[in-house]
RNA sequence: GCCUUGGUGGCGGAAUUGGUAUACGCGCUAGUCUUAGGAACUAGUUCUCGUAAGGGAUUGGGAGUUCGAGUCUCCCCCAAGGCACCA
């Protein structure tokens, strides 16, 4: 052999065998296995190093199957549509895809340094016409079933890219790829009807054929934003009119005091004769109109309205007539645009309610027995108030039975002066006592006494004890006397109020909520109670649960024809045109008879044409519409003169359905042969970024649901597991970025340690979906390993014999990172197999004293479980020891049950808990022995000597307790 | 504000069901070898008291359950990511 291990040599060597052997082309094994990368956008930068590392999870994961008998598919593309080709094309006027070709090229030069198994005979690129030929099918299907239609709804437009945006494709209203300012702008759009799918594209999430994370699983769940409520109309008093409004909380009706309506809303128009003060109302609408997106959101939301003078609305429940507002804090698109509002118990609602000195009314009680306390209470506040605090002022304390609250809320409702001391009885015996006597505010002496008196309180949660107490704190002692209030009922008060003595605290959920409510009925509050609960003021409502108030309701509404149960999302539907050059053209010709025409199947595709001018138009259409040749068609239904659709397919279109691609690459019959798709889906491992979780992995299950529903797929859900890779920072800790010159490129990474090594590294840096700050130098740490891997060849002799010891180490790493690998768990796996080889180096390399010799059989294991993530090293090394047949034709290695348990170990002994011996002693020891051994110890005997054994506890394997 | 995930040495991070906290890697310290620098190798490295033997403390903070808690329960704090006037 080489005496040096010289990674650019072997790893250039085993691409080419590999390539040319077409090791990763067998897929004619009994088990599948589908592995799948996000495809990436071929930018003209190149990769960085975050790039690969899902790429090589996902390449350790089809070696790792494949030496476990799997066929494995493991393809590559390109998601090559995009804007930054386009720009460039703009600013150079050459073809899109001239840059597009280029960058290709170098991603793949890239890629292929990494020794990854991707199958090249099925590599897709999105803008390659018998690709997209697919993506313009699923749009006819999709048109053909009425699942794309064209609206003219106003639509988020950014300025500057000159396009249409989805609503997925805004940050805080901003257009995500350029930062500008989004505006409202009337389009005609084609839209795909993704709402139609919301309903299952929820549903699904729980399904068995998803095991993902939850937090992204929580991400779709939230974007798709689901809320069940209700719809019902309410009648302009004195007129015909009416308006629609939605709610989620249909129980609160009683407290509506006012309604709203948004700015875009027609009742407006329609009213404005009896709008008095339309002048006024017209203003704030120009005004409203002219806000953007990012004011009426983001910016100090102090809410802002108008009320329209002369018209009321009537709540049909009670028919009591009550103002109409028109503010901006209600969103046209969303529901009915138009809303009751009920300020007691609706945040926004409140703060309106309070700066134009609208009504509150309370209609929901926490659930804690307001009606029944209300006497109760009320007695509370009396005798509060009649507590005369310049007696003695500061022998007075004031307890609370509770758990925690804020003194400041307390003092402000009852009126109590700053400076008088207001404490808490914990509910819990001992808490209350521990604080009892911590702040020195009574020396339990009669300890019984005390305990059933404080326990009392605290248990039966009957008294709301106001006590004054004499205490030194000097001394520690104390007295108690009490002037008792017990009051029956004061649970709820306490409950109200947890106030904890001593410390400032902040409130925790429920004291939040009952805190306010107190407030708001005292009145003095500064927020609403929004919780459920039970109702009040509601006429013969009351004392039903919110839950059963909004079915009585509902049900009520239904039979009187007012209204009805309904279901909002937040998810729109997919605003799917874009009027710019570098997309897949839509399949659709409008025809003046026939309206719009889906083109013929078997005249897919719709191919781009050659432009003059990638400039967006601007004007709302692409630049494809300057092209008279191609624009100018005839109908394919009628024949006549007709106009080709000049919008383009946004940059997700293609991204949507391409693992199904990868499994029939080359069809022109079919998207994907019917057998091979039972085959090969789902995708059993799908391994990209988080950042796609709303975007990306939604639109490609719509997709997905869709072709099922047409029967071009079997499955209900694309992938079935999804693993998000974890950003790699740069060291400084920011994002690799141009901008801060702080990208690592990878091939100088490769150039410096291998690839061998920089797979490692990635793999080893900690928990996959982690973000974590690259360090060069723990590259280095691995190529040391794999050096003294490389070295341990030369310790192999044949005649040796077998060591216990290290078999036994061995087969426990076979055993750790075979479950590692499977749970992706990859940084454990190396830890484990570096374990191993640190070992294997120490007893065989370095030992001065034994001559003994590594087997070859452990070594071949060594190199076999370490081949996924160094396999050009595994493999250079399997040739080495004198096989012909490469390492990943090879079996996997089982762990040996046998090998598996030490003879020996090291027993603890711990007196109460701490350990204060370590023995060595056989595995099978039984309790009796070690007890012995364990108490005669004299280490042990200096903590045990004299005291009384109350208890030993023995846990095979592990440890020995002493308890004294 | 809401949701999700997390908080362990100087750093990245380990730790099946509650059972030896800090594995593995980086960095650091000392030594060997080198003309020197670097590399390589050997030993050490949670903190703290102590010359040492040895003791004590420690998994964001507080309390609880337990013979025993990083792990379980309750409360609080902080960070990252997502959502956010969605009625």
């Amino acid at each position: 052999m080489n005496n040096n291990y010289d990674p650019k040599e072997i790893e250039k060597k085993w691409q080419e065998r590999w390539e040319s052997a077409g090791l990763y082309k067998d897929y004619s094994r009994a088990k599948k296995f589908y592995a799948l990368d996000m495809f990436p956008y071929p930018s003209g930068a190149g990769l960085h190093v975050g790039h690969p590392k899902g790429y090589i999870a996902t390449d350790v994961i089809s070696r790792f199957k494949m030496l476990n008998g799997y066929s494995v598919l493991h393809p590559m593309g390109w998601d090559a549509f995009g804007l930054p080709a386009e720009n460039y094309a703009i600013k150079n006027k050459v073809h899109p895809s001239v840059a597009t070709e280029k960058n290709i090229a170098t991603f793949k030069k890239q890629l292929e340094a990494f020794g990854f198994t991707y199958d090249w005979d099925r590599e897709i690129d999105t803008t390659d016409p018998a690709y997209y030929k697919w993506t313009q099918w699923i749009f006819l299907k999709m048109f053909e079933k009425g699942l794309a239609y064209e609206s003219n709804e106003p639509v988020n437009w950014c300025p500057s890219c000159k396009t249409v945006l989805s609503n997925e494709d805004l940050e805080g209203g901003l257009c995500e790829r350029c930062g500008t300012q989004v505006v409202q702008k009337k389009l005609r759009q084609w839209v795909l009807r993704m709402t139609d799918y919301a309903e299952r594209l929820l549903a699904d999430l729980d399904s068995p054929e998803i095991n993902w994370e939850e937090s992204i699983k929580e991400q779709q769940r939230n974007w798709i934003g689901r809320s069940e409520g209700a719809q019902f109309e309410m009648k302009i008093k004195n007129r015909q009119e009416k308006i629609e409004v939605y709610t989620t909380r249909l129980d609160t009706v009683f407290g509506m005091t006012y309604a709203v309506v948004a700015p875009e809303h027609k009742i407006i128009g329609q009213l404005k004769a009896q709008i008095s003060n339309y002048d006024e109302v017209e203003k704030y609408l120009i005004a409203s109109q002219n806000k953007t997106i990012l004011e009426r959101t983001e910016l100090q939301k102090e809410k802002t309205g108008v009320k329209l003078e002369g018209v009321e609305v009537v709540n049909p429940f009670n028919d009591e007539a009550v103002p109409l507002f028109v503010a901006d804090y209600v969103l046209g698109g969303y529901g009915t645009g138009a809303v009751m509002a009920v300020p007691a118990h609706d945040e926004r609602d409140f703060e309106f309610a309070k700066k134009y000195s609208l009504p509150i009314i309370a209609s929901i009680s926490p659930d804690l027995g307001y009606e029944e306390n209300l006497e109760n209470i009320e007695k509370i506040f009396k005798i509060v108030a009649e507590i005369d605090y310049s007696l003695k002022k500061e022998n007075i304390k004031i307890w609370f039975n509770g758990t925690l609250g804020v003194i400041g809320h307390y003092q402000k409702i009852f009126n109590i002066p700053q400076d008088v001391d207001c404490g808490v009885l914990e509910k819990d015996f001992d808490n209350a006592r521990n604080i009892i006597e911590k702040l020195g505010y009574a020396k339990i002496e009669d300890k019984e006494n005390e305990k059933f008196k404080v326990s009392r309180y605290i248990k039966d949660n009957l008294i709301l004890e106001i006590g004054t107490f004499e205490h030194d704190l000097g001394n520690n002692t104390g007295k108690m006397f009490d002037i008792e209030y017990p009051i029956p009922g004061s649970q709820w008060l306490a409950e109200c109020y947890r106030i904890t003595a001593g410390k400032e605290r902040r409130m925790g959920k429920n004291d939040n909520e009952r805190a306010l409510y107190l407030e708001l009925i005292s009145g003095t509050g500064s927020d609403a109670f929004a919780g459920d609960g039970v109702l009040i003021n509601s006429e013969n409502y009351n004392n039903l649960s919110s839950a059963e108030a909004r079915e009585k309701m509902a049900a009520w509404l239904e039979e009187n024809k007012l209204g009805q149960k309904k279901i909002n999302f937040k998810m729109r539907d997919w605003i799917f045109s874009r009027q710019r050059y570098w997309g897949e053209p839509i399949p659709i010709v409008h025809c003046e008879k026939c309206g719009a025409v889906g083109v013929p199947e078997e005249q897919l595709p719709v191919r781009l044409p050659e432009v003059e001018n990638y400039e967006p138009t601007g004007t709302g259409e692409s630049p494809l519409a300057n092209i008279a040749d191609w624009v100018n068609t005839t109908c394919p239904k009628c024949g006549g003169p007709a106009k080709r659709e000049t919008n383009t397919m946004p940059q997700w279109a293609g991204s949507s359905w391409y693992y199904l691609r990868y499994i029939d690459p080359k069809n022109d019959e079919r998207l994907i042969d019917q057998q091979l798709e039972k085959d090969w889906m789902p995708v059993d491992l799908y391994v990209g970024g988080a950042e796609h979780a709303t975007r990306h992995l939604l639109y490609a299950r719509f997709w997905h649901k869709f072709l099922y529903d047409i029967g071009v797929v079997t499955t209900l859900e694309p992938f079935k597991k999804f693993l998000y890779v974890g950003l790699i920072l740069a060291q400084d800790g920011r994002k690799m970025s141009k901008r801060w010159n702080n990208v690592i490129n990878p091939d100088e990474v490769i150039g410096q340690f291998g690839a061998d090594s920089m797979r490692l590294y990635e793999m080893f840096m900690g928990p996959f979906s982690q973000s974590i700050s690259w360090n060069t130098n723990g590259v280095v740490g691995m190529r040391k390993f794999l050096e003294k891997v490389w070295k341990l060849l030369l310790q192999i002799n044949t005649e040796t014999r077998n060591n216990k010891k290290i078999q036994t180490l061995l087969h426990k790493t076979i055993k750790k990172v075979t479950g590692d690998i499977e749970n992706f768990r990859f940084n454990t796996a190396i830890s484990q197999l570096m374990i191993l080889v640190n070992a294997l180096e120490k007893e065989y390399a370095k030992s001065a004293t034994t001559k003994a010799h590594m087997r070859k059989e452990d070594y071949e294991k060594l190199l076999l479980i370490l081949s996924p993530f160094a396999p050009h090293l595994a493999e250079e090394l399997w040739q080495q020891l004198g096989n012909e047949q490469s390492i990943f034709l090879q079996t996997w290695p089982a762990a040996d049950e046998k090998y598996l348990k030490d003879e020996e170990i090291e027993m603890v002994v711990q007196v109460n808990g701490k350990v204060r011996e370590r023995l060595m002693v056989a595995i099978d020891v039984t309790e009796d022995e070690i007890k012995e051994t364990a108490l005669e110890n004299e280490k042990v005997r200096v903590y045990t000597d004299g005291k009384e054994i109350k208890k030993i506890i023995f846990v095979p394997e592990k440890l020995i307790n002493i308890v004294i």
